[in-house]
DNA sequence: AAAATGTGTCGTATGTTTGCGGCATATGAA
DNA sequence: TTCATATGCCGCAAACATACGACACATTTT
């Protein structure tokens, strides 16, 4: 019943990542780690309304769309930024909007 | 059970738009209007592989988050973009993405 | 007045997301 | 080895999104 690949790639593409970006609590990862630079998954949890499994799931989206990245330290995993992902969504929305911004209109 | 409500207004804000832009439906619809300035609610779902009353619903939610507008004319609704919160919807992404972009990582 | 047209709303089936407790696993400390 | 810690995955329940046919409604056309 899901006819969303019946579209063009690219607004699949991006039609993916704003669904990661449509959860606040994604969006107040991101700006954390953009902030802490790196930091656990249990500090996020400490940081966010929300409980760890939950917290869980919402890096491994942001992980699976790319955005995060994690390294293991020991008992620990160390989140961070993608940059180059981050980057590319960045450019992709910035193309997005700037074919549909400004655009004179008759009503 | 949405705890969503317990975040930040403008990460809030953001994410709503996110959900709207996070349909390659909805997307293209927004390309469309830009392209064409105004069309038919006939003429999209003409032009996209979706039912009448699938283009309607994604419609309504372009409609609701403020991205479009109709006017009637006659039997008619012409639709067209809402330039002032396609740009502002433009502002927000950018001002959170100059966030979290180019931020040096440590992993 | 009757038919055609362009839309919107409703109901419904199916699928996806969200939040969380419970369990498993893996590392490090005692 | 045993215990504590950090994390991920599983499964569930509730909520929400998606797609669409059937119907209703208003405006034109005939």
């Amino acid at each position: 019943m899901n006819k969303a690949d019946k579209f063009d790639d690219k607004l699949q593409d991006l039609a993916r990542f704003a669904k990661v970006l449509a959860h606040p609590a994604r969006l107040a990862i991101l700006k954390y780690l953009a902030q802490t630079k790196t930091c656990i998954s249990g500090d996020i949890s400490d940081y966010l309304p929300l409980a760890r499994t939950t917290v869980s799931q919402h890096l491994k989206e942001l992980r699976n769309a790319g955005l995060i990245q994690g390294e293991i330290d020991g008992l620990k995993i160390n989140y961070c930024l993608h940059p180059s992902n981050i980057e590319l969504c960045t450019r992709m929305f910035g193309e997005f909007f700037s074919e549909i911004v400004n655009v004179k209109v008759v009503c």
